[in-house]
DNA sequence: ACCTACCTGTTT
DNA sequence: AAACAGGTAGGT
């Protein structure tokens, strides 16, 4: 579920919270959610900084009370229905929570905190890892190390996707923006939202579209995951931001999840179908499935 | 470029 | 009972 705006919102939250505290405990329940839990030991260590990667979450600590002078880190991936947040008391609600992180912060006087890691279907993951001589969480996952740019990022615009795009040209533009490894970050929700936005059919050959459409396929990328952040992600079912709070931008979708009803820009109905093993809405009209030349 | 697997829960 | 769900990894 967590694409790029829910995971940025989860780190602005936690960014907030909780950088500074120590983690005084970790509490695993469940074999194979937290990777090296036997070979890593991060109790004592103090939380210095939070960052996000595409849809990875990255979680920077340090030797804290301990003697060690390492960087350690715990990289988390939500997959599709993993949350992460906190709660102010030790009382744990709800089923399939994994692991726990007890938390305290001295400079701020606040206690009794906890990291709580939840996942119904139990595809996410959090990887402790010791740092590379860079500093760097290298090392968690392929995926990690693979992925694209970041469409928030400031250099990220028209020219930089339509390089990206060259990795994958036969595939559809939306099979090309869910692969990670040609632009980090976007999902099912907001890869359909994009190709609506920009107008272009999601089934077309990404080497199809020309520089125009791409510079405008950029833009929508941009626009739609800011506006999303600034909404606090979408929640669907399962997802929530660092609070345990639902996110809104579910209200603000336009074409995902709406097939059969009216297009909202030209009363077309949407229609559905399978790409990149996926089910993608789009709307006949406004996404013509051949360009019309200029 | 497809398929399946990994899981549980909800909807058809 | 079967299909489907925000994602990725691994296989063919």
């Amino acid at each position: 579920m967590p694409e790029l705006p829910e995971v940025e919102t989860i780190r602005q939250d936690l960014s907030r919270e909780i950088t500074g505290c120590y983690i005084d405990k970790v509490i695993s329940y469940t074999p194979g959610v937290l990777i090296n839990e036997h070979d890593i030991s991060i109790s004592g260590q103090q939380i210095t900084d939070i960052q996000r990667r595409g849809k990875y979450l990255l979680i920077k600590l340090s030797g804290g009370k301990s003697d060690r002078k390492d960087i350690f880190w715990m990289v988390v991936h939500l997959r599709m229905t993993g949350r992460l947040y906190i709660q102010n008391t030790d009382s744990l609600h709800g089923k399939h929570i994994h692991v726990c992180f007890s938390l305290s912060c001295p400079e701020r006087k606040k206690s009794g905190k906890t990291l709580v890691f939840q996942d119904t279907r139990r595809f996410g993951r959090i990887w402790l890892l010791i740092s590379d001589r860079e500093g760097q969480p290298t090392g968690a996952t392929e995926g990690l190390q693979q992925l694209g740019p970041e469409p928030l990022d400031q250099n990220f615009d028209g020219h930089q996707l339509a390089d990206q795009l060259k990795k994958r040209p036969r595939t559809s533009i939306k099979g090309a923006l869910l692969d990670q490894r040609v632009l980090a970050g976007l999902g099912n929700i907001y890869a359909d939202e994009a190709l609506f936005a920009a107008g272009i059919n999601p089934a077309r050959p990404a080497e199809s579209l020309n520089a125009q459409e791409i510079d405008k396929l950029a833009d929508s990328i941009r626009r739609i995951l800011s506006y999303a952040v600034s909404c606090q992600g979408t929640t669907l079912r399962d997802y929530v931001d660092g609070w345990n709070r639902k996110g809104k931008f579910q209200n603000r979708l336009q074409v995902y999840g709406r097939a059969g009803s009216p297009c909202l820009i030209c009363s077309s109905e949407i229609k559905k179908m399978k790409l990149a093993g996926r089910t993608t809405s789009w709307c006949p009209v406004c996404q013509p499935e051949i360009t019309t030349p200029e």
